[in-house]
DNA sequence: TTCATGACCGTAG
DNA sequence: ACTACGGCCATGA
């Protein structure tokens, strides 16, 4: 397994309830900023073995982006859970609900 | 080894 | 707002 997999679940791990990562914060923050494609493999595969809050995890407009509808519709309700709210449209507002690693510590 | 495949992203019209 | 296109790169066959 390449480093870049063990740190975009590293960081994907680190995303706290109530926060959404975009797929290219994931890769940039792994390492390879334009390995968008390759977090969304991690998704897909290794939320099935590994417990990976991978509903924090949306693409950069703020959307879903699972094909299926039904799983849409899970995965937007997980999210609202954790107090993320949706718009209109059933977009997040990134530059609210946005998780950005390297600001924790103020 | 090469080849095709993605839960993507950014730019351009 | 929308579509189209090219780039991206780890993974599995």
């Amino acid at each position: 397994m390449e480093v870049f997999t063990r740190k975009a679940m590293e960081a994907i791990q680190n995303i706290p309830p109530g926060k959404v990562m975009t797929y290219g914060q994931v890769a940039s923050y792994a390492g390879s900023p334009r390995g968008a494609r390759q977090v969304a493999r991690i998704l897909h595969s290794m939320s099935k073995k590994y417990e990976l809050p991978w509903h924090r995890v949306i693409n950069s407009r703020g959307e879903i982006s699972l094909r299926d509808e039904d799983s849409q519709r899970g995965q937007e309700q997980m999210l609202k859970r954790e107090g993320v709210s949706f718009n209109e449209s059933g977009r997040v507002d990134l530059d609210i609900y946005r998780f950005d690693p390297g600001a924790e510590n103020i």
